[in-house]
RNA sequence: GAGAGCGUAGCUCAGCAGGUAGAGCACCGCCCUUUUUAGGCGAUGGUCCCGGGUUCGAAUCCCGGCGCUCUCACCA
C-alpha cells in the first residue's frame, strides 16, 4: 500500500476567489490554514480513505513506559526477537524514518521510550500508514522489549495503532549537543496554552503533582487529628474574614448583589458555634486586586479552626503541619528555595512582632505615639502614604525591614491590635492581639489567631472598620450582623489559621512566580 | 494604577542610520531496515500584534490601541 493522495482531495490548493466572486466560507477557512496544518489534515483524510479511524474509542494499554523501563532487564526478547508483548500508549515526540524502518520516541504521563518500527515486522500496508504518523499524534504500540546497537532500551513494534491524529503539531523540544531547539519557553504562551506547556515540558507536570501532594498531605494531617472537612459558600451576600476588595456579581433570582468570598473565616466560625469542634476548608478565595508574582486574584486557601485552642496551640500544630507537608511533598523536611536552604524539621524560631522591629530599628516601638513612629519609619526609608495609620505603618516596616531577612522558618507573634479586627486581645497586653504569622525564605505563609469570641468586642472592632471605610479605606471588613449574632449565642475559645496553598506550593516546588503553580493563571484576554 | 522592555515562520530568535523579509529546528519530497531526538540532496512556509500617520517606499520612524514580561504601588 502506498501513501496515495486522498481519495477525495480537499480543496486545499484552489485559487483565491476571483475579484467580485463571493468567497465560499469553508474554502476560506481552509485558506487560512497554514501549510503545516493543511498537510496534517491531508494525512488525516488519507488515513480515513484507507479505512483507519484516526479517533478510535479505546486502547488496551498494558503498562506505563516508566514501569516497562524499570523491569526491562527481566523482560527482554530473545535472540529470535520473540518475547513477552507489551502495549504502551502515548504521544509521538520524535520520528526518524529510514526507508523500510523507523525509530520514534513515545511519551506517556510517566516516561518516554524509543520504538522501533520495521516494515517487515508490522507489514507493508501498516508501515505505509505509519509513515503518515506525526510528532504529537497519540499512538498505541504493541511490541517486545530489546536494546538497540547503541544501547537504548526500546520496543520492537509488532503493531502500531493511531489513537488520535494531531492536526496541529506541538513544538516538541529537540536537543542536539548543547543546542536546544524549539524550547517552548515564552511565559505568555506557556500560561495561555498550558496544555502545550505540559505536553512539551513534562518536568512542569511535576509541579502540579507536587501541588496535589501538598493538598492531600494537608488533608491527611488534619483528618488524622479529627478535623472535619466542610464546604461553605463561595457566593456570599456579604463578604468578610479578610481585608480586601471583593468581586461583585448579581444574583438574578434574588435581584441583589452577591460577592465572591474573600475568605471563609466567618462561616467556619459559625460552624464552631454550631458545635463542630475542629473544621477546615480548602477553597478558592477571590480578591479584587492586581496580580503579580505573589498574587493571583483567585487563589487557594486552607483555613482551619479548633475549639478550645489558643494561638499558641495552633502554633504548635502549624509547625507539625508544615513539617508533615514538606516531608510528604518532597520526601524530606529540607526545603531549597531560589538557592537558599532551610530545614522545616528543626524547631521554628518564635519571636515577638515588636522584638523583630526592635532588632531592625534599635527602638521599642510598642506604644510610642504615631508621629514618632512615622519619623522612625522614614528614617529607615520605609515609604509612607498620607493616610497610613499605626497598623499600616508597622505592617509596612515589618514587610520591608524584617520579612525579607527571615529565611529560617519563623513564627512572628503578638501583633498590634490595630492590624487584626478578628483576633482576641492579648491576655497580658490590651495593645496587642494573640496572633502569629509563619514566615520562611522571605515568604509570609499564613496567619493565625486566638479567635475573638467576645461579641461585644467584635462589634466594636466592626464599628472601627466602618469608620475606616467612611474615611476612604476600601479594604475594610463590613459589619456582619448574622456573624455577630452567632457569636452572641456563644463561640467557645477557638484558635484558627489560614495558609496560602499557592505560596506554600511555590516554596516547596522552588518556583519564583505564583503563575508557575497555578495551572491556568489569569491573563488579559 | 505608574515606569521600563518586548510582540517578525509551527517553536526559539536575528534583521531596525527606511529600499520587494532571514537563520536554526520543525514541516514537505526523494534515498536510506539499529537511528540518537539520525544522515544526504532538494523544496515550501510570513496580514513582520492591530489601526492610523510621515515617506516615492515602513518590520524598521511617529501617534493611538491590544497583549505579555520585569520593576513599583495595594493585597495573601
Amino acid at each position: 500500500m502506498q501513501s496515495e493522495p486522498p481519495a477525495k482531495p480537499l480543496p486545499l490548493h484552489s485559487a483565491r476567489p476571483a475579484p467580485g466572486e463571493a468567497p465560499m466560507t469553508d474554502q476560506n477557512e481552509v485558506h487560512e490554514l497554514s501549510e503545516l496544518l493543511r498537510l496534517r489534515r491531508e494525512k488525516l483524510a488519507t488515513l480515513r480513505s484507507h479505512g483507519v479511524n484516526p479517533y478510535p474509542y479505546s486502547f488496551a494499554k498494558t503498562i506505563h513506559i516508566s514501569e516497562l523501563l524499570a523491569q526491562f532487564d527481566s523482560i527482554q526478547e530473545g535472540e529470535d526477537h520473540s518475547g513477552p508483548e507489551f502495549a504502551i500508549a502515548g504521544r509521538i515526540v520524535s520520528v526518524r524514518i529510514m526507508g523500510k524502518a523507523a525509530f520514534c520516541h513515545v511519551r506517556d504521563e510517566f516516561g518516554q521510550m524509543q520504538v522501533y518500527v520495521q516494515r517487515d515486522r508490522i507489514g507493508e500496508a501498516a508501515f505505509a500508514l505509519f509513515k503518515l504518523f506525526d510528532i504529537s499524534d497519540w499512538v498505541g504500540i504493541r511490541g517486545t522489549a530489546f536494546v538497540t546497537k547503541t544501547g537504548e532500551q526500546s520496543l520492537r513494534a509488532s503493531e502500531v495503532v493511531m489513537l488520535a491524529k494531531s492536526v496541529r503539531p506541538l513544538p516538541v523540544v529537540k536537543q542536539q549537543g548543547d543546542e536546544v531547539f524549539d524550547a517552548f519557553s515564552d511565559k505568555e504562551s506557556r500560561y495561555r496554552q498550558r496544555y502545550i506547556d505540559l505536553a512539551v515540558n513534562p518536568e512542569n507536570r511535576g509541579i502540579f503533582r507536587s501541588r496535589a501532594k501538598i493538598i492531600s498531605a494537608v488533608r491527611e494531617f488534619l483528618d488524622a487529628r479529627g478535623y472535619l472537612e466542610v464546604e461553605t459558600p463561595a457566593l456570599q451576600p456579604l463578604y468578610g474574614g479578610a481585608l480586601a476588595r471583593p468581586f461583585m456579581t448579581h444574583y438574578n433570582a434574588l435581584d441583589r448583589t452577591f460577592y465572591l468570598r474573600i475568605a471563609d473565616e466567618l462561616y467556619l466560625k459559625r460552624l464552631v458555634v454550631g458545635g463542630f469542634e475542629k473544621v477546615y476548608e480548602i477553597c478558592k478565595d477571590f480578591r479584587n486586586e492586581g496580580m503579580d508574582r505573589y498574587h493571583n486574584p483567585e487563589f487557594t486557601m486552607l483555613e482551619f479552626y479548633e475549639a478550645f485552642a489558643d494561638f499558641e496551640m495552633i502554633m504548635n500544630l502549624a509547625e507539625e503541619l508544615f513539617r508533615h507537608v514538606a516531608q510528604r511533598a518532597l520526601g524530606a523536611t529540607v526545603v531549597s528555595y531560589q538557592g537558599r536552604t532551610v530545614d522545616f524539621g528543626k524547631p521554628f524560631r518564635r519571636v515577638r512582632f515588636f522584638d523583630l522591629l526592635k532588632e531592625a530599628t534599635g527602638k521599642e516601638l510598642l506604644g510610642i505615639p504615631l508621629p514618632e513612629l512615622g519619623e522612625i519609619a522614614k528614617a529607615h526609608d520605609v515609604e509612607l502614604t498620607r493616610e497610613m495609620g499605626e497598623g499600616k505603618i508597622l505592617d509596612e516596616m515589618m514587610k520591608t525591614l524584617v520579612r525579607p531577612k527571615l529565611v529560617e522558618p519563623t513564627f512572628i507573634y503578638d501583633y498590634p491590635l490595630s492590624l487584626s479586627p478578628l483576633a482576641k486581645k492579648h491576655r497580658s497586653d490590651p495593645r496587642l492581639v494573640e496572633r502569629f504569622q509563619p514566615c520562611a525564605l522571605g515568604f509570609e505563609l499564613g496567619n493565625a489567631v486566638s479567635e475573638l469570641n467576645d461579641p461585644l468586642d467584635q462589634r466594636e472592632r466592626f464599628e472601627a472598620q466602618r469608620k475606616l471605610k467612611e474615611a476612604g479605606d476600601e479594604e475594610t471588613q463590613p459589619i456582619d450582623e448574622d456573624f455577630l449574632s452567632a457569636l452572641e449565642y456563644g463561640m467557645p475559645p477557638t484558635g484558627g489559621m489560614g495558609i496560602g496553598i499557592d505560596r506554600l506550593t511555590m516554596l516547596l516546588t522552588d518556583q519564583e512566580s505564583i503563575r508557575e503553580v497555578i495551572l491556568f493563571p489569569h491573563l488579559r484576554s
